[in-house]
DNA sequence: AGCAGGTGGAACAAAAATGTTTCAAGCGGG
DNA sequence: CCCGCTTGAAACATTTTTGTTCCACCTGCT
């Protein structure tokens, strides 16, 4: 029986790593049974919308405070990446689980913050920090997909833990050419 | 009734976006029945074993008309872009269904392709194409993560196809941040 | 030891998904 | 027109999943 913040991080996982899993699956991968998961959280459809609503929130704590919205797009950009993991585990989840997408409240919460992840790339190009040929949109995208992207490649055992800020960083800001 | 390429492709395609469909979902949204869902791929395992061996190939095909094994990296680079699509539906839909796992002749054709793209970074990196600071296997992850993200991106409406190839060249390649 | 709280196993009914068969309807080629 | 082929709707038995209830067990506390 782990506290609530393992719990929710192992139910999390479960359901972004193997969609489709059954309350049972998601219960023992969670190290919990099936009568408990039903206790803690209900239904399946009220599961997937406090487990969403509960990342949603991690993504805004951390947009806050990188300070997306107003600080230095550069810096922010680099404490993003210390939240990325975070970020990775929430954008896994959205994507596994289709009822997500049928409660209007989700919808537009998603929507909200990946129109403030567009913008804040948008600022950035206006500030001349981030290249103005590509689609603010088409940014938030890219670096979400790495987030996640990382996180996979640690749960792999392709990468340390340690060095997923710095190989985002490097990959996001600088590409994966040679300068010539 | 679509013919066979558009069928796959559809299915694929629900498959990948809406994991954990039930077959009703797939063959709705590929346009076809129940009925004839099951009559062209038999029960439920059987089509996500088809189904991945199809974008497997595809894969393969993509990989080898590319050249990465052997061309010169920063050419096949380029080409294996003008297959993002190709390569960005294969790899939603590998990790869609938890049963693929499960059936060691997929597993292992997933890792040798995942090593093969690791390769070919690898290679690029002796030729001093590729930043020799980041893990190989890494650039696999990050590359395919963004062929995911051109795919939904483009699906999403906020890109156009014919732009697929040109931004996933200046993103992975020249990275986002203005050189300074 | 006794008690309160949480936990998991078992059992259960209800619901959903699955796989199959049957049959009528549509479509194209002869 | 008629035949062969494919499709999809309906029905179905079966299996799986789901949500709930009940109860025994364990743990921590007094």
């Amino acid at each position: 029986m782990p506290d609530e913040t393992q719990l929710f991080d192992a139910v999390a996982r479960v359901m972004a790593r193997q969609p489709g899993s059954s309350m049972q699956e998601i219960a023992t991968a969670a190290g919990i049974s099936r009568t408990t998961l039903h206790r803690a959280f209900g239904d399946r459809e009220t599961l997937v919308e406090t487990l969403t609503a509960h990342v949603l929130a991690d993504c805004e704590r951390a947009f806050d405070a990188a300070g997306i919205d107003h600080d230095d797009p550069q810096q922010a950009f680099d404490r993003l990446l210390d939240d990325a993991l975070t970020l990775a585990k929430a954008y896994s989840l959205l994507f596994s689980e289709p009822h997500i997408h049928r409660v209007p409240r989700l919808v537009d919460e998603i929507a909200e913050q990946e129109t403030r992840l567009a913008r804040f790339f948008e600022r950035g190009q206006r500030a001349g920090q981030f290249r103005p040929e590509l689609p603010p949109q088409w940014l938030a995208y890219s670096v979400g997909a790495q987030l996640e992207a990382i996180w996979w490649a640690i749960e792999d055992g392709h990468v340390g833990a340690r060095d997923a800020a710095r190989l985002l960083r490097a990959t996001i800001l600088g590409g994966i050419a040679v300068r010539s």
